[in-house]
DNA sequence: GTCTATACAAAGATAGAC
DNA sequence: GTCTATCTTTGTATAGAC
């Protein structure tokens, strides 16, 4: 997943939305204009409204395709026949790190539209046969039948997720640089399938 | 932590304050404009200005003291010497179990915060020793020599908390009613303990 | 000090010219 | 399809009554 460019011979839609990606990103909703992503663009703010409607279609539209981006990969993950569960939960792991290490504006659209539009989300993993029905949680009830698959989904979710919602926090309660940061999650990438493997033995 | 009610007899100001905190849980800061907050406490919208200078000052001020309350009472806890580890970790999934079922808007003001402000929630919690010192920081370090006790910290502490910015999803995808997650939530609690043991054991 | 009325500027949205 | 002018909403500031 490569950070993107915007081509010089891109449609005026397509350069707006670019823009609004990028400023959306940077200030979040209420701290960006129109106007701002215009100039950003190149264009008159005008456009924004004829392309898109509203600042706030546009803002679902960006946040949408985040959402999607970010749950696409994992639905072959999670509905592989032919991995095993230690081999799935690192696959989620290895995806989720690359993916929020190089893109760290994503984790914010994700858990915000988890909060204010859980409806989309879980309507996109619906389209995708979901998490409650996939290879995964059949996998996880027989490891540890007593638990409920979907806890289990919530335990593995928040140990790879959460770090990267509170890693801010961590970064300046810990004094440490924004690389040290980073290295850190990528070693945590390591030692957790062990740590989840642990969790799951009865 | 009961919900909050305005009293008839409370000031001017505490009746914006209030109303700007259940308008801001209720919409969001862009979906809020200070003529509804007004609204809501029965005022002018120019004494929104007149108390708190503006929109954004005011939000903060909510904000703030979400954060407070959410993180004020896990010091005890977490500094507690006459508590061993797992005393520790029964007595935080407790208390969030708690305040996140009884406050739900509480968790969007908190991850928005984690991940707008960071450096106000560490100042936060240094004011108050800090996670890094704290004595649970040493009894996870006795208990897995081999990983930092901050890495831990965090799969805790996502085990915990992500499940209460993911619930809309769950319940959604799960097609169950608001008292079903709610109960997941609570069971959550019983067996929670016994997991993050069982991965914390070498 | 508290509150009302009002003014003003910034920003989202739209109509109409080209 | 693009841009300018304009309208409306909304955050902010202030003058003046009490």
């Amino acid at each position: 997943m490569s950070k993107k460019v915007i081509p010089a011979d891109s449609t005026t839609e397509e350069k707006i939305k670019e823009a609004g990606r990028k400023v959306f990103i940077r200030k979040g909703y209420a701290g960006t204009t129109t106007r701002e992503i215009a100039d950003e663009a190149g264009l008159t703010h005008a456009l924004v409204n004829y392309y898109f409607r509203s600042k706030d279609k546009l803002f679902d539209i960006v946040t949408q395709e985040q959402v999607a981006a970010f749950f696409g990969k994992i639905y072959p993950i999670v509905n592989n026949e032919d991995t095993n569960l230690d081999e799935k939960v690192k696959g989620l792991i290895n995806y989720y790190t690359e993916i929020l290490i190089e893109e760290p504006g994503m984790v914010f659209f994700i858990s915000s539209e988890m909060q204010n539009r859980p409806e989309r989300i879980a309507k996109n993993m619906e389209d995708n046969q979901g998490l409650a029905k996939a290879v995964i949680a059949r996998q996880l009830h027989e490891a540890r039948p007593d638990i409920h698959p979907m806890q289990l989904m919530m335990c593995i979710l928040g140990m790879i997720i959460f770090p990267y919602i509170s890693r801010g926090v961590f970064q300046r309660s810990m004094g440490i640089s924004e690389n040290d940061i980073i290295k850190m999650l990528k070693e945590r990438a390591e030692f957790l399938p062990a740590l989840i493997k642990a969790m799951l033995s009865n």
